[in-house]
DNA sequence: ACTGTAAATTCGACAATGTCGACTCGTCGG
DNA sequence: CCGACGAGTCGACATTGTCGAATTTACAGT
């Protein structure tokens, strides 16, 4: 193991959780990856990922307890970590690197 | 099935055979992948995954006969379909949406 | 306390992707 | 026919991605 590559989803996870700054729990980096990525995200795919990010060092949470929310239990607010963030500009690199030079295949509609 | 996005390596692959253009045959798009991803790229995983997305309509490929070279089998010339491109152009887009306004984490070298 | 209700998360089973490397094949020049 | 060499196969296995019903936690009323 080691130095494998973020998989795809585990890449839009880790950005859906910077877009969702302080307000990152997991509802709302839910909803935002499902909005940009335009797919269906279920709860297991989704916390799966989330716990083998953690063990692998890419974020990191803290609970917080609810403020004055109905019921539920405390929220947990996640954070990438800096090693989590060095893995996504690394895929990201990759990725422009070898779409350099390809945006006449971009086409629209 | 039907609708899984494209894995990392998938895309990366895709890519790599875009760029080599008429030249994309094996060993070339092997050494365009392993030059901008930074990585190693093993036979097994590279035709594996050349096979998979042949049988998924991603790409397809033709025999030509070695021109000169030296000795070897024929080789095969990849393509990427339209829906392979189709499919490229979604993960771009899904990736690119996600990034948009976290400039500020992509710091420097 | 007990109950209803709402949010958050767990769990086990499985499907899809990614990874290896030694071995086999096909073709050519000698 | 033989050796060299690029191309491709194979089986075994690790990692990632998927599901959704069931469970847990916590609050507001009663």
């Amino acid at each position: 193991m080691g130095k494998s590559y973020l998989g795809e989803f585990e890449q839009m996870l880790l950005l859906a959780i910077l877009r969702g700054g302080d307000d990152a729990y997991a509802l709302e980096i839910r909803r935002e990856l499902q909005e940009h990525a335009g797919r269906r995200v279920s709860r297991g795919a989704f916390y799966t990922t989330l716990d083998r990010m953690q063990a692998k060092g890419y974020l990191r949470w803290t609970t917080r307890p609810i403020s004055n929310a109905r019921g539920g239990r405390p929220q947990r607010h996640f954070q990438v970590t800096e090693e989590g963030l060095e893995q996504l500009r690394r895929a990201h690199r990759a990725l422009t690197s070898l779409w350099d030079g390809l945006d006449q295949y971009l086409a629209q509609s």
